[in-house]
RNA sequence: GCGUCCUUAGCUCAGUUGGAUAGAGCAAUGCCCUUCUAAGGCAUCGGUCAGAGGUUCGAAUCCUCUAGGGCGUACCA
């Protein structure tokens, strides 16, 4: 809708001009201040530019209204193309805010550790990336959502240490001495008790077999998380292995060229020439790779695939990081302003107004599948898709475990369901409400239907300013609006009935394309 | 110290590439169910947009400095 008016005006101004919604409606749908910006040029005032041009647009059918106020020129649509566009969307349903994009696009996130069930702190990431990937597909692009599996490295042998302490000491009773990190929890007991019926005891105690016990137990883990994230309608196409990634080393590392040296022993990369504070090691003397080694076949992987954009999202505690894997990226020999990284700022928790800090020997690790179960998925993924992701935000647990009308998921819900009740309650046929035409609406009929009709604009700026909670903001305004109406008119036995009940369904609409864009089904009673 | 993200109402947060009178929710106070779902609506209260300069027709938004906070600054992942 905006696009079109755009385009209008970009044919008639020969340049782009910019729209915006005015706050107060009485001055029409759209305004532009572009008189302001000429008055220097023109030499001018604003007011008379605006009123010139304003005077200037004579009977196009978008418009039924152009007028000049105090330098902006103020758009008012026309009923016709508001009719129009609204029968339009309603007949095509699915595709409602829906785009013909074009370009693929690997997108990487969650890739939590396999060494323990997602904690609250993940969700924020999951939905942030699932919310994003759902918008874009919707905008036509093709999207492969993956996660990267950290299955080598340090953290997996702690994994085996972990589990075969966890089982001697628990269900054998044998005193152990425990190391200064280790992982605990309920699902550790249970894979401890699960080696002891498959495997026996000998398991727990031969140390040799420790590697091994991790490996089974990373893939059961593995199991657990996707488990957790479709409990939250987040479903990855693509998992990839670290371990897996290593038998191209020689290759991958023949491939960085004069990126990677070799000093002391041991194998660096000139990261410091894309503004990190110093060069990174790569291998250490022993000949173990880092963490950060794993990082760049796996992006050499990446890219070999041959996407036309990567994204992604990482914790905020990584942000250092990406000067490294950029660096890494450009040494290959692919730019690196085509792997786009969103960091997804902290998560604090607060009980009872104090910091509270999750900790894993402590046993205080909050799972997201406890509070999945206290809240619903719908309730967690509103709350945290809300969020402005660049931001480090506070929730206390109690609050989001609570589950009443502070909770703004419930009231997107039940504008939804108002709707449809109304339009199951009606004696009028479908055919009849679609046949109507949206003409001689009041002003707050307009408006509502004005910001229904918004939702494709919405879902285009949502996803490429990577800005998600425009989604639910959105939503949320539109409840507000309907809510007002639904006080304020009667629907059932309306003269309008017909009229409204149209109108009614396109804002159905954009709650429902809108919901299922985050991963939340509208319900239709509540 | 350096890098980076941030600071908006009592609390949690929005604020559209700089635009018209800075907005929601929660909390507080008071109204509205014999009317399509009160999980709702209406009203009141609440602000030096951290502070100081600058850029310009115009700044919460851009630039500089100051103060305060988070994160990073590993041969951990």
């Amino acid at each position: 809708m905006k696009q079109r008016v755009a385009a209008l005006l970009r044919d008639k101004f020969n340049c782009d001009v910019i729209l915006e919604k005015p706050k107060d409606r009485s001055f029409g749908h759209f305004s532009t201040p572009i008189a302001f910006s000429l008055s220097k040029e023109l030499r001018k005032s604003p007011m008379i530019i605006a009123e010139e041009i304003a005077n200037s647009f004579g009977d196009e059918s978008v418009f039924s209204a152009v007028e000049s106020v105090k330098g902006y020129i103020n758009f008012r649509l026309s009923e016709a193309f508001l009719d129009e566009y609204a029968t339009w969307a309603l007949r095509h349903g699915d595709q409602f805010g829906s785009d013909d994009k074009k370009g693929t696009i690997l997108l990487e996130f969650v890739s939590a550790n396999p060494t323990g069930p997602l904690h609250i702190g993940h969700a924020r990431g999951a939905v942030y990336g699932d919310t994003l990937l759902r918008l874009g597909r919707h905008l036509g692009y093709e999207i492969t959502a993956e996660y990267y599996v950290n299955d080598a490295g340090n953290q997996i042998d702690l994994l085996g240490v972990s589990l075969q302490l966890e089982g001697r000491s628990a269900l054998l009773g044998e005193e152990v001495e425990w190391p200064e990190k280790y992982y605990r929890g309920e699902y550790l007991s249970d894979l401890a008790r699960e080696v002891l019926e498959q495997f026996g005891e000998e398991a727990l105690r031969d140390e040799s077999r420790q590697k091994e016990l991790a490996l089974w137990a990373k893939d059961k883990i593995l199991a657990l998380i996707v488990n957790d994230l479709k409990a939250i309608n987040v479903h990855f196409d693509t998992f990839v292995g670290e371990a897996s990634l290593y038998g191209e080393w020689d290759r991958v590392m023949a491939k960085m060229g004069q990126g990677v040296y070799q000093n002391e022993g041991k194998t660096f990369i000139h990261s410091s020439d894309f503004g990190d504070d110093h060069d990174r090691v790569v291998v250490r003397e022993d000949g173990r790779p880092t963490y950060l080694a794993g990082d760049i076949i796996y992006h050499n992987q990446k890219f070999e695939r041959g996407y036309e954009d990567y994204i992604n999202i990482w914790g905020a505690d990584h942000h250092g990081y990406i000067a490294r894997v950029k660096a890494a990226v450009s040494f290959l020999g692919y730019n690196p302003e085509k792997l786009e990284v969103q960091l997804s700022q902290m998560v604090s928790l607060l009980k009872d107004g104090e910091p509270f800090k999750m900790s894993k020997r402590a046993g205080t690790v909050i799972q997201m599948s406890d509070v999945v179960e206290e809240i619903g998925s719908d309730a967690l993924r509103f709350m945290f898709a809300s969020k402005k992701c660049d931001t480090a935000l506070e929730f206390d647990i109690e609050e989001l475990k609570r589950q009443d009308s502070s909770n703004p998921i419930y009231y997107v819900q039940y504008a939804h369901a108002r709707i449809q009740t109304l339009v199951s309650k009606s004696e009028i046929g479908l055919e009849e409400i679609m046949g109507s035409y949206l003409i001689g609406l009041s002003p707050d009929a307009d408006g509502l239907l004005f910001e229904a009709l918004l939702l494709p604009e919405i879902i285009e700026d949502a996803f490429e300013s990577r800005q998600a909670q425009k989604l639910p903001d959105y939503l949320k305004a539109l409840a507000a609006k309907l809510h007002k109406f639904y006080y304020d008119t009667r629907i059932i036995g309306n003269e309008d009935e017909a009229k409204l009940l149209k109108l009614l369904l396109v804002v159905a609409l954009s709650f429902k394309t809108g919901l299922s864009l985050l991963g939340i089904e509208a319900k239709d009673r509540m």
